[in-house]
DNA sequence: CATATTAAGTATCATAAAGAAACCTACATT
DNA sequence: AATGTAGGTTTCTTTATGATACTTAATATG
């Protein structure tokens, strides 16, 4: 049993490949040999993953072919609601790993065309979310540990 | 050579136990033995997970106290710079993971009060970033297998 | 004075996960 | 008849993780 929704994540993400297989999913891969060869993972391991992220319910597994049958892996809702978990790392990557102006890919809004930075805000004032500014309470799953180790942040938090 | 954000991060917060040891930075865990009893982690994993933060300026090794020396491990800027993906992991957690009502924790914003779900935006026109309105494409670094990738997906987004 | 205890690790060995390469199945193509 | 394609599985080797014991330097306890 996760003691915290990081943790529950991690059980399903946690992986060496899952997040990149992810990130494909997100590029539209969606064949075993696509993962497989953009990837460079052993099939092995891919077909390890990918059974995960199926009984996940992050990946379809969908038939588009009879005779011989073949599979295809295709992202859920739950899957495209990791988008933003991607979005984020990205931002951290290329702000903190890339060369200076030699960053590995850029975004672009369709909405308004500019590139992007994503920005993550709180849902009802739209600041930005800092660390100082963000509290963390136990809600009513928590574990002991969990309790503790928050009443300990919040105590030192000054 | 990573080839792309998203591998240059895990390849430094990849392994098995990273996240949570930041997870518990977050919380304010300061100490080798903070970690290690919170996580329940193996002492030698957490010493070789915790060098190689601090070699990827994730965190910092801080001595606190002579005779006998002790040290400690704080966050550095690039490290609270993780607090987004973080904060996004934990939403996609407690919205897909707990059960409902039941969430392991929850966020407050001290700004505002309120009670917060973290939201990705874009950085110019404030709209939520949703997979079909975001396009990726290769910066100057990208990797020859990240172009044919990001080329696929753009051609199949429709 | 001898023994515990604390904090931050290392060392050693057993178990689990990942990687490489070959093989399998069902059909289509040359 | 042989080769190719897609989506895997099997087997074996290498690497990573986990459990337990030990180390070091200082303080506290009986």
């Amino acid at each position: 049993m996760p003691g915290c929704p990081v943790e529950a994540l991690l059980g399903i993400m946690g992986e060496r490949w899952s997040f990149l297989i992810l990130r494909d999913a997100f590029y539209g891969v969606r064949r075993f040999d696509g993962f497989q060869q953009h990837l460079g993972i052993s099939k092995k391991v891919l077909s390890q993953r990918l059974r995960k992220l199926v009984s996940a319910e992050i990946l379809r597994r969908v038939q588009y072919q009879e005779h011989p049958s073949r599979y295809e892996y295709r992202l859920t809702a739950r899957g495209r609601d990791l988008f933003p978990v991607i979005l984020t790392m990205m931002r951290w990557g290329n702000r903190w790993l890339a060369e200076p102006g030699q960053e590995w890919l850029e975004l672009v809004h369709k909405s308004c065309g500019e590139k992007i930075e994503p920005k993550v805000v709180c849902n009802h004032c739209n600041e930005p979310l800092t660390l100082a500014r963000v509290q963390a309470l136990p809600g009513p799953s928590a574990t002991k540990g969990a309790v503790r180790a928050l009443r300990n942040a919040t105590a030192k938090s000054k």
